[in-house]
DNA sequence: CGCCAGGTTGTCG
DNA sequence: CGACAACATGGC
């Protein structure tokens, strides 16, 4: 059971491996990971990506997940336009999507994030899942719910080794199982309201507060600004902010983000 | 072995 | 408000 997308501009290492999501995992011949309840294998022949899952679950959930009804070849063009370095970085990588994920998971997978490096918050994110979420298949296991996270402590959470970051995990989940954080207002909402609503979470600051509105509510305006960001915007885009991005920010962003990253690795490994 | 990691909090000037 | 240490842990 597949189903085959040809749509172009998705590439599976640079939108699974952008640091964005942290559960997919390159097996070789194909990507395996798990999100929205669901575990999914795809790989890829020639120009086609291949979902190994039936129409229904693709149309019902994958779809959606990697964005696949959004014009990147159009947005790309139009912040082209705003910069030849910003269409340097699109082009480095034109295959890189914004996932639509899941907030809550967003929540704590960026909790995890700070101070700390990308293979190190997998593990931490796996450990979350092997340790409290529910079993999907054999050693395969959804993100925990708030409700199961808010009933732990910081010592249950131990096996996850997230150091510091544990008493934040704990809070996130009992103000989201505690309704206290207005998911449907933040989705409705501006980003300013999105902002506020998230850094009321303890352990939750701008930084975060700006990936979750990107990659946990879609809220393409926002623009994540991490050391990376920091360093590339001074180089790259001297004296200017994420205003001169407009309302696609939140793609330059990551378009930059991996650029500034992997620009140089073909070169180091020669 | 030491530096640094997709930051946030608490404290101090 | 801006600077700065502390925070747990491990990847490189």
């Amino acid at each position: 059971m597949s189903v085959i997308y040809n749509g172009g501009r998705l590439s599976l290492p640079d939108t699974l491996d952008c640091g964005q999501a942290f559960r997919w995992q390159d097996k070789g011949n194909g990507w395996e990971g798990t999100a929205m309840g669901r575990q999914l294998r795809l790989s890829q022949e020639g120009e086609n990506i291949i979902f190994h899952c039936s129409q229904e679950e693709y149309d019902n959930i994958w779809r959606s997940y990697f964005d696949l009804d959004t014009d990147y070849a159009a947005i790309q063009a139009q912040l082209s336009e705003l910069s030849p370095v910003l269409k340097q970085a699109i082009d480095f990588a034109p295959g890189i999507r914004i996932l639509r994920q899941d907030p809550f998971e967003v929540i704590c997978t960026f909790i995890l994030t700070q101070n700390c490096n990308i293979p190190r918050i997998k593990g931490m994110v796996e450990r979350l899942c092997q340790s409290f979420g529910t079993k999907i298949a054999d050693g395969v296991f959804d993100f925990p719910t708030a409700e199961t996270l808010a009933q732990q402590t910081v010592e249950s959470l131990a096996p996850v080794r997230a150091g510091f970051r544990a008493k934040y995990l704990l809070e996130a989940a009992r103000m989201v199982a505690g309704g206290q954080i207005p998911f449907e207002d933040i989705k409705s909402g501006d980003l300013d309201f999105g902002r506020k609503a998230l850094q009321r979470i303890y352990g939750v600051g701008p930084k975060v507060a700006e990936c979750v509105l990107l990659f946990g509510f879609y809220k393409t305006a926002a623009f994540p600004q991490d050391v990376w960001i920091k360093r590339a915007m001074a180089e790259l885009f001297p004296g200017k902010g994420p205003e001169m991005f407009g309302t696609e920010a939140g793609l330059a962003q990551q378009y930059i983000f991996h650029y500034i990253r992997n620009r140089n690795k073909d070169v180091e490994a020669s």
